[in-house]
DNA sequence: GTCTATAAGGAGATAGAC
DNA sequence: GTCTATCTCCTTATAGAC
């Protein structure tokens, strides 16, 4: 099995298993064995439980704000907030183990990956503040309102994916941005 | 020392060492320390580390709840949002572990205690709902605003006391309603 | 009602075969 | 590059003295 292929098996099954019960009560032994491989193959490949979630986070958040970034490229600014709002939730969709992780652990700040984990959310945290300052030139904009649209996305997404499944995308989103 | 006051140091304490590492790296031992009793003084109070953290969870979600009645109480309809928004970003400032811990446990799904959670959130998310909905008599609103509403301050309001602390709370709640 | 001591099992990490 | 076997420490929970 060709080297690069294991390490997505690894990071793809500690997402699975950390978004139960978070990275404390993710056993390197669940993750190995959700992954199929041995334990020794993760120390292989990472060089502890805490680089390995260091790489996790960064992929998680780098996801999103590509499709962040995506979303705002072809979208007018007044319209840039439901289109990014949009894309936020179908990505968060696609990886819900990645959505209750991240929610999770975001504000943990005394981690080994603490720094990485700061990094990541405060790039998509300025990217949300961007796309709010565009569309509404004269208002005074910090990136405290970029933290509270992706504390929105987030709260109203994994209340609709875990407690109400049913609504249709085009609804969250309404009552997401109900006062935007 | 009676009884009562013993439950209450365990609870504190619990609450202070899973804000730091999550429900599941909270070992009971540093809970027992960080309290300044024995272990098995937390196995006489509480029938096993689940029990502990469901009435922790019930107490937390608790005393929000209770800050946003009083604060719905004493307002306008359409000030009431506002009003409700300052008292959740006051009783988050005062219990910062608990806000930590309630934001990264709530969307957990399969643990003994997830019923009791998603109880406690669905009390808060109402709340919220029932506000806006009052607020705004014409619009079409569900409980997906609410929740929305609720991540939006949960999210403002950790990244306020996590990594902006200078900032004045009117500044916040500016931030957060911007668009209310 | 609170303590100390201990049981039984799971944790992260490493060594060495293949 | 992946495996099995193992080390050591820490985990939840209980038993029984005081």
């Amino acid at each position: 099995m060709a080297r690069g292929n294991t390490k997505r098996l690894i990071t793809e099954a500690a997402v699975q298993v950390a978004a139960q019960h978070g990275i404390s009560g993710a056993s390197m032994d669940q993750i190995a064995e959700a992954a199929g491989v041995a334990k020794g193959s993760l120390y292989y490949n990472f060089a502890s439980k805490d680089a390995l979630f260091e790489e996790v986070i960064r992929d998680g958040f780098g996801r999103l704000a590509e499709a962040i970034d995506a979303a705002r490229e072809g979208a007018e600014p007044t319209a840039a907030p439901r289109a990014v709002a949009a894309a936020t939730l179908e990505t968060l969709r696609g990886n819900l183990d990645l959505a209750k992780l991240m929610a999770s652990e975001v504000f943990r700040t005394d981690r080994p990956w603490a720094g990485a984990m700061e990094l990541a959310r405060s790039s998509v945290v300025v990217r949300f503040s961007d796309v709010l300052r565009a569309a509404r030139p004269g208002a005074e904009i910090t990136e405290t309102a970029g933290a509270a649209f992706f504390g929105a996305l987030a709260g109203a997404c994994l209340d609709w994916l875990l407690f109400r499944p049913d609504q249709p995308v085009d609804q969250v989103l309404d009552q997401v941005l109900f006062g935007i």
